[in-house]
DNA sequence: CTCATAATTTAGTCTAGCTTAATAATTGGA
DNA sequence: TCCAATTATTAAGCTAGACTAAATTATGAG
């Protein structure tokens, strides 16, 4: 027997690896094998150890050289870590008072031991929620997912009406920071400036009276923003 | 790096180990290699090899061929695991609906994967039970354990009153058969009869109708009560 | 006290998943 | 086109934790 883990009979790793993947693989083409190592801090040999086990399990496909892309099955599996660790964060956040910058750790761990009826039971208990505390949609239970059509704030173009969707879980400082500046999903903002050369973008916020706030070029790339209204100057 | 859990650094099988070896040390004398090897259902060479590396980091103290006894460390880990189950026990049946008779397994994995933090959270949601759903005391913190004095319901004198307190959480059959009896820890009752040659016991119930419950022996035997009241004949 | 049986440990393997060192394939620039 | 740099793979080896088969120790009955 196998370490298994939530009664998929697939292991810790292999979850983590097919998160990955599946993470890499929408952010555009196939999964390098050094991407795919960094991703999960990982020697690059160990990867290709375990692609090769896993595209034999029938998860994924791989090309020698080019790289892995995730079968059906793979996404599948995928999608429903993606749903776990989403949900997961979800429930800490909103049941047992976690903040949004501190979930992601538990999550993390969590998702690889809770139960299919765990994670259902959180979902009805939280109204089948559709997006985490950081903006991110939630699969359903049938692997189905929004794909928001979002454009990082260094994209939305200046005098632009916007709404702040979704921010990474992955850095807790940055998450902290952000919202220190009043910024959390659904904060509507205007965008007042933007210097050339990743230089800051300068926002004000719609609400809590209206704050003006400079934001440098690396935080702003990773706020993930719906363009509300576009203002014809 | 070792596959290391919930933030203590010892790894899932390390835990059940402790757990198990806690559990067989406390119904008396040291542990020996076969009653763990039953306990987790593993074969007894696989016990010896991971006695000597569990004696080795100092969590327990191994007479060859006698059996183990768990060192302060250990015992404080073993307890730890312990508060772990039975925290986890109480949140999913008092917080997501669980029946009594399905905990178990869910908190068997998820002990492994929570943070302390999370326990507490839980504990603090709750208002810091004292004992899970099958009755068992929960330990604090500190490690601290109540030990209570019970009977099991072969034992209890015939005419005396008494109450169930606690149930093994192992065996979910026999936990919906004896909520289908009515019987669940709180309950009263006063002992009728009781057949020898390991025959069965007939109590009566003090609430609901006073109904009249006939029990084998094996299942008695499950039952851990305390005696309120014994009736002088 | 001795011997058969039961319990335990040792010896030798196996697998998953990781490592580093060495080799091979790909790609972009001159 | 060819070579250097990058990227990926193979090779060899490690650890935790399981297994089976064989050897050892303890125990209880005569």
């Amino acid at each position: 027997m196998i370490a298994d883990t939530s009664s998929t009979g697939y292991s810790k790793s292999t979850e983590d690896y097919l998160k990955a993947i599946y993470r890499l693989e929408s952010h555009g083409g196939p999964a390098q094998t050094s991407a795919i190592a960094e991703a999960l801090d990982i020697a690059p040999p160990s990867v290709s150890g375990m692609v090769k086990r896993l595209s034999e399990s029938g998860l994924l496909e791989h090309v020698p050289y080019r790289g892995v892309q995730l079968t059906r099955a793979g996404r599948r599996a995928a999608l429903r870590m993606v749903r776990r660790h989403r949900i997961l964060e979800t429930y800490l956040t909103s049941k047992l008072g976690y903040d949004w910058d501190s979930v992601h750790e538990e999550a993390e761990r969590l998702e690889h031991a809770v139960s299919d009826e765990l994670i259902e039971r959180m979902a009805l208990a939280l109204g089948n929620p559709r997006y985490d505390p950081h903006g991110a949609p939630i699969p359903t239970v049938d692997g189905d997912i929004e794909q928001p059509d979002l454009l990082s704030l260094t994209e939305v173009p200046v005098g632009a009406t916007a709404e702040l969707r979704m921010v990474s879980d992955k850095d807790s400082e940055l998450l902290r920071f952000i919202a220190s500046l009043g910024l959390r999903p659904g904060v509507g903002f205007e965008v007042v400036g933007r210097q050339p050369f990743r230089g800051p973008v300068t926002i004000r916020l719609l609400d809590s009276g209206k704050k003006e706030q400079v934001i440098g070029y690396e935080l702003a790339q990773a706020l993930q923003c719906d363009v509300l209204d576009k203002e014809v100057g």
